[in-house]
DNA sequence: CCAATATTCTATTGATCCATTGAATTAACT
DNA sequence: AGTTAATTCAATGGATCAATAGAATATTGG
């Protein structure tokens, strides 16, 4: 007979799988989009046979799944509500944890030094999106970008930011986003744009926060 | 200067918190009530030393707090968020891990077997709340509904269930519910009334998901 | 101040987890 | 078939975790 300790034992394990830093940069990765484990490992700078196991105990949790295509064998995340649930982790830690305050604060003390304004919410971003005033610049790699992105962003992956700046509209304020808060390309790419002389903010989010919210995707 | 890596290591702490089917047992009770560290331990079946123990780590993960009272010390769940993401943790189990639904079929096993109906959901209950179609009847021990509990409840603790069957309306349908969703006593007491002849079903969820939704609460 | 109570701290043991390495599998290419 | 590439499997040592028992610390009431 099934008690309820067994219940709690095995959603325990669930959580257990959370619990390792390399694993939550695993499924932050694949929250943008399906990957194979090579692109995963380059991605979460571990040894493609780490990343494999971390895969599996990820996998063994029904996180993720797994299928073969070709060579390759291609991770995804089992559920959209992953994403939700590691948000929710997230605020939850981020309020309660003095520790996770101070390392945020210091991710974000360059913007600050460097005058940034406040990141821009959801709310205000659809509603700026609707009036037609801003431009949208999805800073992650392309195959990112071509995996799903939000409506009418333009894509300059960071390293060729400067190469590429003919793509962004000057009259227009510029909202830069990523992966998602703890992301720091969008932080990376406010900073040199203003230094450039853009009127740029940060999205405080990132695309799979944008999804999982239900909001429009392109 | 803090990284990416530093901010997924610091929330995987946090996770490997509720990584551990002891203290999502001593969770569930903080749902319910704030309460002393031997109350949360027999409770959860634990010896107080190991409940203390438990109860810090959870506490450097910022998920509850303590205060003390007298000769006791007071732990309480640091933020009502933390029953929202534990009911997305169980969302997420249940769908994904095939396990996870083994047990709950089981632990739902002779509600079947004995022709109870499906359990109500949030939404049905607010509206037959609403229309008084419905008695509302609290089956935990005293202390945690006198803590809290949904409107216009009575009160039977499982253990008192015969001996206060008069307190019980015979023209109404009945709907029992207790601590939250893997939680026994509801069952038992469903399963009792109905041998008895009234027409009873379970909450689906239980105290502290109703009071995390926003919904009224006495 | 002393005794009783509630809880926490410390130390120990066995279990589990993590990263790394190299061998083994699987599928594509020639 | 044999070679190569992508991934998994298996085994290792070091680190962390869980449970237990007993000592130590606070708090209340005499």
């Amino acid at each position: 007979m099934a008690s309820q300790q067994d219940l709690f034992d095995t959603l325990a394990q669930v959580a257990r799988a959370l619990g390792n830093g390399h694993r939550l940069a695993l499924l932050e990765r694949l929250a943008q989009s399906s990957a194979a484990v090579e692109t995963l490992a380059t991605a979460t700078d571990l040894s493609i046979g780490n990343a494999s196991q971390h895969l599996q105990q990820l996998r063994r949790a029904g996180l993720v799944t797994a299928s073969r295509l070709g060579k390759q064998m291609i991770y995804r995340l089992t559920d959209e509500r992953i994403v939700n649930l590691l948000g929710l982790l997230r605020q939850v830690a981020e309020t309660n944890l003095a520790e996770m305050e101070r390392l945020v604060s210091q991710l974000f003390a360059e913007d600050d030094a460097s005058g940034a304004l406040e990141a821009v919410s959801s709310r205000e971003l659809l509603a700026s999106l609707e009036r037609g005033k801003v431009a949208l610049l999805d800073v992650r790699p392309e195959d990112e970008y071509r995996a799903g992105h939000l409506p009418e962003a333009i894509n300059i992956p960071l390293e060729q930011l400067e190469a590429m700046l003919d793509s962004l509209p000057r009259d227009k304020e510029i909202v830069a986003y990523c992966r998602g808060p703890y992301c720091a390309l969008s932080h990376e790419a406010v900073q040199r744009l203003r230094q450039l002389g853009y009127r740029v903010r940060r999205f405080e989010e990132g695309y799979p926060e944008w999804k999982a919210a239900g909001l429009p995707v392109m």
